[in-house]
DNA sequence: TAGAACCCCCTTTTT
DNA sequence: GGGGGTTCTA
């Protein structure tokens, strides 16, 4: 009797915690009950990857192997099974009573660790587990990334494989200056072996936990193999002997010690009983082996990956670790998620073209109930200003539509193609953040104070010692420097060492007063650490060094980008402040110079705020945006130059524009650009093939109104205008802007797929259009000269419109009209010309923020700053000549 | 030794 | 196009 209460109880309790996990599909809750084992589970792009995550965790915590199992912790009374059924049919909670017996050998949330890719994902991991499990039992999961999970291994356990729990931990700046001294050491040319081959070598080295015994051991396939190995040796003796790892031996040197030390090994195999790993397809060979020695005897491995969008082969991640995962561990269960929950289905069967031209795929072919929505925007630029103008155009009527700066994304390639879009917005007043680039701890400053401070927690740390060690000036030369390093290498103790009693060498004689000095500098640091907070210490860092005395100097002179820099430090030490406050009692120096090591531009990358976000593709994986603008689709930049011999590349290239079209919810933009300036030279680039792959279904094209009048007059070869629908301008209102042609679009696309990707674009002269185009901005007499290519109706009149402040009204006015057809009218003689003015109470039409008044007005080199409150945004400051403004003469 | 001019190099993606 | 390193000069 007792036995079949206890069944029945175990049917209920299964249907009770299913509808917790009610709103996952079907392969996403098996994803979440298969509590045990081995389990792979490949999750394609926007597939709830991270809600599979979270509710996994979740049910081990709250309910472990319950669900399936027909046990309970004791026999079910008639009380439980009412109880439980009660709760079901109202959906209220159990009672407290009850709650022991739904829990089937559930885990303790600390004996669960995720391991993440970014700092962002474990963030966000970890934010999602509060909110489920509530704050406490979701606090007390591990969710990390693999280098900072290794650090905390390494603080621990450092002592037990040579080096200092106060180690350092070296990015790639610091790389690079050790491996300058190793090449002066070995008298190695870098002509012959460039620097970054070298630490590229050795990072693939210890990717595949290949030793430098080994690497000077397996037979060279050339002189540069057998001295990259001798490389990787001396560069590895200095960062021992300076008490440092870089971002590679945080793993390396990590599973060395769980490989050599069974102890460690079991204390975190018992402490960590459940293991979760996310991005799988990007982990390395270390990385994997990391895993598996995490990975206790029970085998509770999730592991989580897409190969499709797997991006960082190039720096060690191998598709291998998914395949071997099931061989490593017999017995793994493998679930595939190809249900998308992001994107509309035109934006997916894009992807699905493009990453189907890939042979090096587990196959998976993603769908959707999401409807159909817009097709894929396909903008050919003229070059890389009016690709920007056309994105701002866009913004502009969506935010007229009511949308959102932060729900626009631009994504492209390699972050030079930010710049352009950041001039252009910048001037245009338009609000955005570029995540990545150059950081704000890579700035020489920055560096600088950080070496400083680096040097206080490691004293043996020579590496950022000769950094820092003459910066500000203290006449201790570069021959000075080498006397210690020498001496320090006799003896075997640190270069600070040396400093410390410099009066008892000789050699040093000359410049024992600065080297005493400094010492004395640095005593003084040590104190202020020990008697002062952290940021306090900072701030003692950048006074008592005379680095601040330095600046204000420069300052003084006329340097202009001292007073930058000095404002860089103070947001230093607030950067430092924030610390302490997120870190309370725990914060550390150490803590502190972990953190700034480790964390990139895209943790930081706050989505609340306002703004149209910049970043590479590489670093928006994982993140999704409503509206996303992929850039640069042209050969030679997206397929990058280098990329091009290598069929494995090209795949690579392909799976990150597979990633990059996946990121898009709403409506996706793909745009080239007919002629791009890059390094400073001009290119003409075909499109992309990627572009090519999509099948024309489901993209809409649409080509820069300068492109249609150069082929209008002969200067592109083939007659495009053919194509051109007559009397379709979709001319989209005066937007006032200089240098761009905007929003002519989509009526030039409509119907026809013109096949202009694939056509050869030689480069032809475009004679007589040159000045006329140049001198757009500027001059207003143009108006005429487009107007007079007849057929094209309605292009003269749009053109002239631009600099037709306000004289232009009516149905042409408004942006959402896209098939306004003008009758052949000469176009309209634009009002003034020259540079513009404004005064306060002005009316004026931003292309982007609509319409506003100004309020203040200032003057700045050559041009104004005004500020002017938008009816929609509120206040905004542009540059008078550059933002796209149209001054709104008389009142309507 | 320090400052300034110049030249040269690079530009794929990142923890 | 621009930053950084090197070299030259004071």
């Amino acid at each position: 009797m007792a036995t079949d209460l206890t069944q029945e109880f175990c049917a209920l309790r299964d249907t009770y915690i299913e509808k917790q996990f009610g709103r996952l599909n079907d392969m996403q809750r098996q994803a979440v009950f298969t509590t045990d084992g081995p389990l792979l589970i490949l999750a394609g792009a926007g597939s709830g990857k991270t809600t599979v995550l979270v509710n996994r965790i979740a049910n081990l915590i709250r309910f472990g192997s319950a669900h399936g199992s027909r046990q309970t912790p004791r026999p079910a009374t008639e009380d439980d099974v009412k109880a439980l059924r009660n709760a079901i049919m109202t959906g209220t909670a159990v009672p407290g009573w009850l709650d022991g017996m739904l829990r089937q050998n559930a885990v303790r949330s600390w004996n669960v660790m995720a391991i993440t890719f970014t700092n962002k994902a474990a963030g966000e991991l970890k934010e999602r587990l509060r909110r489920m499990l509530g704050g406490e039992e979701g606090d007390e999961v591990f969710a990390s990334t693999f280098h900072s999970t290794c650090v905390r291994i390494l603080r621990r356990w450092a002592e037990e494989i040579g080096y200092p729990r106060s180690f350092t931990i070296y990015d790639t700046d610091d790389s690079q200056r050790v491996m300058k001294a190793v090449y002066k050491d070995l008298n190695v040319d870098d002509k012959f072996l460039p620097i970054k081959a070298a630490i590229n070598q050795m990072s693939r080295w210890k990717d595949q936990l290949v030793s430098p015994e080994q690497a000077l051991a397996s037979p060279a396939k050339d002189t540069k193999g057998a001295l990259t190995a001798r490389i990787y040796a001396a560069y590895e003796k200095r960062l021992k002997e300076a008490g440092a790892f870089d971002f590679d031996d945080l793993i390396y040197q990590t599973v060395q010690l769980l490989a050599e030390h069974p102890d460690v090994r079991e204390f975190y195999q018992n402490k960590y009983r459940y293991l979760l790993v996310d991005e799988y397809q990007d982990t390395s060979v270390a990385q994997f082996r990391l895993v598996s020695l995490l990975t206790g005897p029970e085998r509770n491995i999730c592991v989580v990956g897409d190969d499709d969008q797997s991006i960082y082969r190039f720096r060690g991640a191998t598709i291998e670790n998914i395949l071997n995962f099931e061989k490593l561990y017999p017995g793994t269960k493998t679930i595939r998620l190809e249900q998308n929950y992001r994107s509309t289905s035109n934006i997916l069967n894009a992807a699905n073209c493009v990453i189907q031209h890939n042979t090096e795929r587990k196959g998976k072919t993603l769908w959707t109930d999401n409807g159909e929505g817009d097709k894929v925007q396909v903008y050919t630029a003229e070059n890389e200003q009016d690709e920007a103008s056309h994105i701002a155009d866009v913004i502009g009527q969506h935010l007229k539509a009511g949308g959102h700066l932060a729900d626009h994304a631009i994504l492209y390639r390699m972050n030079a193609q930010s710049a352009p879009i950041e001039s252009y917005f910048t001037r245009a007043g338009i609000p955005h953040k570029i995540v990545g680039g150059q950081r704000f701890n890579d700035r020489k400053e920055v560096k600088d104070i950080h070496s400083y401070m680096s040097i206080v927690a490691n004293p043996r740390d020579d590496v950022r010692l000769r950094r820092i060690i003459n910066e500000p000036a203290r006449k201790i030369g570069a021959t000075t420097v080498e006397v210690i390093a020498d001496l320090a290498g006799q003896e075997g103790v640190s270069m600070l060492d040396i400093i410390s009693h410099a009066d008892q060498y000789a050699k040093l004689s000359r410049a024992v007063m600065p080297l005493l000095k400094f010492w004395q500098i640095y005593q003084r640091l040590q104190d202020s650490l020990e008697t002062r907070t952290l940021d306090e210490f900072a701030a003692d860092v950048i006074e008592l060094t005379g680095y601040k005395a330095m600046l204000e100097a420069d300052a003084a002179k006329g340097h202009e980008d001292a007073a930058d820099r000095l404002q860089n430090l103070g947001q230093l030490v607030n950067n430092v402040k924030n610390y302490c406050d997120q870190h309370g009692e725990e914060a550390t120096l150490e803590g502190y110079l972990e953190d700034i090591a480790l964390i990139s531009d895209i943790d930081s990358y706050n989505e609340s705020a306002d703004q149209v976000v910049l970043m590479t593709i590489h670093s928006a994986k994982g993140l999704e945006f409503p509206y996303v603008f992929l850039i640069g689709m042209e050969e030679g930049v997206f397929p990058s130059e280098m990329s091009k011999y290598s069929e494995a590349d090209l795949e690579e290239e392909r799976r990150l524009a597979y990633v990059g079209i996946t990121r898009a919810k709403k409506e996706l933009y793909i745009s080239n650009s007919v002629s791009r300036m890059l390094y400073g030279r001009t290119q003409r680039n075909e499109p992309s093939r990627f572009l090519r792959e999509i099948e024309p279904e489901y993209i809409e094209e649409t080509r820069s109104p300068v492109l249609e009048q150069r082929s209008r007059f002969g200067g592109w070869g083939d007659s495009y205008s053919d194509t051109v629908p007559g009397g379709a301008s979709g001319y989209s209102g005066p937007s006032g802007w200089g240098r761009s042609a905007s929003g002519y679009g989509n009526g030039y696309s409509a119907g026809s797929r013109s096949g202009y990707l694939n056509r050869e674009y030689n480069a032809g002269e475009s004679r007589g259009f040159g000045s006329a185009y140049a001198n757009r901005g500027s001059s207003g007499g143009h108006g005429s000269g487009y107007g007079r290519s007849g057929g094209s109706t309605g292009y003269g009149a749009g053109y002239g419109s631009q600099y037709g402040s306000g004289n232009y009204s009516g149905a042409a006015q408004k942006k959402t009209e896209k098939h306004i057809s003008f009758t052949g009218t000469p176009a309209q003689k634009p009002a003034s010309a020259g540079p513009k003015h404004y005064e306060p109470g002005d009316i004026v039409e931003h292309k982007v923020f609509g319409r506003g008044q100004v309020v203040a007005v200032k003057p700045a080199a050559g041009d104004q700053i005004v500020e002017i409150n938008f009816e929609k945004v509120g206040i905004k400051k542009t540059m008078a000549n550059f933002a796209p403004l149209t001054k709104i003469t008389a009142e309507e």
